[in-house]
DNA sequence: AAACCATCCAACCGCATGTTT
DNA sequence: TAAACATGCGGTTGGATGGTT
């Protein structure tokens, strides 16, 4: 059986909020509150519009201590930083930020910043103080500006992905990060490894941190500090051309020329883009569109009983 | 000036989860 | 315990706007 609409939605108004109607709503609110019951609001509000929409309208852009305007370089650093640590969790990201709202910087990432960092024109190594590469500190490895509220990895709360059927029993290394998720953080447990950033694993348990371009390393460097961690690959992911070498079966490397950027570290764990962070589906289309000219052709960096994810993708 | 294109972002949608009955 | 209801979240859409041809 389906869920009931929220709202009649033949008798409610939709589309963009008049300013008579941003100060109805602002006003009721700011002198009645929302009563916890945002669906009921509107009616007692005297507003032809769903509850639903009256809450987004309010958290988004009437609330009083929304910062609009654009977003500093530390934001960027924030968000990125963040990004990388756990994927899309646009609402904690946005927790971290003051008057910033969740769809705000969804938007800002989608938009600019996810651009800004591919191009890498982010710093995400700025904010520490010691440039010694130590082991990751799961505990204090999120910026200072941080809450322990958020943790290490944060685990996706949707379905896992069709292509990666068995991905929470692949390894034991999953298996320790799903422990770590469950330590002390009780909230939602459908573990998608995708949005778990490499960065904290121990590399050094499945021994690489290194692949080759053109028969040159390309050194993936991981380090930290205690305000914050870094990942960095050389050579400049524009320079990386001429690949020809293709997947192997059971773990070996990706198309060597992209390794840096587009890892498959085979021990079962799936793409993740270590230096942009972003999981398979984002990384299939850029694949396409920006980073692999020289490439065969799409399938020769993804694994085996991938490519028909990626043409499906598609 | 008009047509086209790219970008931005407010708003909507559906789903998952939490709460109440 | 289950169903209904409410809230919060992330993905997506589409209109507005500005730039380019």
């Amino acid at each position: 059986m389906g869920r009931a609409p929220c709202c009649d939605k033949a008798n409610v108004k939709r589309g963009p909020w008049s300013p008579e109607e941003d100060a109805t709503l602002k006003s009721y609110v700011e002198s009645h509150g929302t009563g916890g019951n945002w669906i009921a609001l509107p009616r007692k509000a005297g507003l032809r519009r769903c509850g639903k929409s009256c809450r987004l309208r309010w958290l988004n852009y009437l609330r009083p201590d929304i910062k609009h305007g654009g977003f500093t370089e530390e934001e960027d650093n924030t968000i990125c930083s963040l990004y990388l640590q756990m994927g899309s969790r646009w609402s904690v990201i946005a927790s971290q930020l003051p008057g910033r709202t969740d769809n705000d910087v969804k938007n800002y990432w989608n938009t600019k910043l996810r651009k800004k960092m591919i191009a890498g024109k982010i710093n995400l190594t700025t904010s520490t103080s010691s440039s010694q590469a130590t082991p990751i500190n799961h505990a204090t490895a999120l910026p200072a500006s941080s809450t322990s509220i958020v943790p290490p990895c944060f685990p996706k709360t949707e379905t896992h992905d069709s292509a990666f059927p068995n991905l929470q029993t692949q390894n034991s290394a999953v298996s320790n990060l799903t422990d770590n998720i469950n330590h002390g953080y009780s909230q939602r447990v459908s573990f998608n490894p995708y949005l778990c950033n490499p960065r904290f694993m121990d590399f050094s348990e499945f021994g690489t941190s290194t692949t080759t371009c053109n028969n040159s390393p390309i050194n993936v460097n991981y380090s930290s500090s205690q305000e914050g961690s870094s990942i960095s690959d050389s050579p400049a992911i524009g320079d990386h051309k001429h690949c020809t070498e293709s997947m192997q079966p059971g773990g070996g490397n990706v198309c060597e020329e992209d390794a840096g950027i587009l890892m498959e570290f085979g021990f079962g764990l799936p793409y993740y883009d270590i230096v942009n962070g972003i999981p398979f589906e984002e990384k299939a289309s850029e694949i396409a569109c920006m980073s692999l000219a020289d490439c065969t052709s799409v399938s020769s960096i993804i694994p085996h009983g991938l490519n028909q994810s990626v043409i499906n993708y598609y």
